[in-house]
DNA sequence: AGAAGGAGTTAACTTAGGTTAATTCCTTCT
DNA sequence: AGAAGGAATTAACCTAAGTTAACTCCTTCT
């Protein structure tokens, strides 16, 4: 696969968000990494300052508490930007990891190398600005489901979200990610299937 | 107060974002309201499409769930941008109201107007971007601690990022904040005070 | 000064979800 | 085929936080 083809899937993702820009324009050095299912594209505590473009695969960002709890922060399903914005800006450590949930393709970019394109490049830019819009609302989002619904509403809210993942990933990981234990996760599924009849 | 003087406070906030530009550059209409304590900015539910900055003072961003109960999302003390990025970049209803906790002053923009400058300025596109950064950072933060963290703990980290709020505003509105009820906190400061012997 | 209303506290009771552990059911490995 | 390890379920018990309500302070209003 070249470069021309991975670059694509740039315009793929930002058509999505309604914008369209020719990313053939990118010129910033670019790695290419293949990472098996399983397997983590960094670690949780490793200076990731890289943005990552997710071409093709699913990942999800897991953290793991104090205590040694893991939590699903997100999903993330090609073609996307990866990543930890907060790494990249304040130049941090990561406090999440990425995993690949299926063996996943991913381009890779020095933060500094492409913040100054974006810098002369105003399309570029605009598109990072929407990035940023997006995963901010889904954020938000997140916020008030934690605050406002019960977990069996969560679940049923990541269900309805996410109907391909419900059934193709360890139910720890749902669990995880809408912040609950397995075995909560289970009673609420064993009450939700005696509801139904 | 005139436009330039209203127009510095822009400039004190991105300094503290780390970004030095000219914000007398801004010719977008500009409005100003002056909100007195108690009051809203808009309701939940409005058409908010508007930018806001707000100049002097301290407001909280308010939801109220089906069940009609309220829950602070936020509290933005001046010099800073507020409003709903969601409402305004996705044309929908605002899903929280902004309440005014101390007389404030605001100057405010359509969306559209302040949209079409930035496309043209990339210094004010970087300086939204930047926000935009800041404001996912914090989310994050929060998403973190609402599925890591006790409230007890969330209560403390509460009192540690804004002192000055602490013992400044209804234990209600804290509460909300944190996503528990005013007896629960009571509880736990209850606990806190014993604890500290 | 007295009344009214809101904010915080405290107590009693309830409930959602955590914890631990046993059991079953799958894979996968040899 | 049998063993081993992980995933999900179920049950029993525990704890944090929600709910309701009574009580105490404060303001603020007349």
């Amino acid at each position: 696969m070249d470069r021309t083809q991975l670059q694509n899937s740039f315009e793929a993702y930002f058509n999505e968000l309604g914008y369209d820009i020719d990313w053939q324009r990118l010129t910033v050095p670019m790695d290419v990494h293949v990472i098996c299912k399983g397997d983590y594209l960094f670690q949780q505590g490793d200076f990731a300052n890289r943005l990552y473009f997710l071409h093709s695969g699913l990942v999800r960002y897991v953290s793991v508490s104090d205590e040694g709890k893991e939590f699903t922060q997100t999903f993330a399903k090609s073609p996307r930007i990866i990543g930890s914005t907060k790494a990249m800006v304040t130049e941090t450590r990561v406090l999440f990891g990425i995993q690949a949930l299926e063996d996943s393709m991913v381009s890779s970019y020095t933060w500094q190398a492409f913040y100054a394109q974006m810098r002369h490049d105003i399309g570029f830019l605009e598109c990072y600005a929407k990035f940023l819009e997006r995963i901010f609302i889904v954020k938000e989002e997140r916020e008030n489901a934690f605050v406002k619904h019960s977990a069996e509403r969560r679940y049923l809210d990541f269900c309805a979200a996410y109907p391909e993942l419900k059934d193709s990933i360890p139910q720890q990981q749902i669990a995880s990610y809408i912040g609950i234990t397995p075995v909560a996760l289970s009673r609420i599924r064993q009450k939700l299937k005696l509801s139904r009849g």
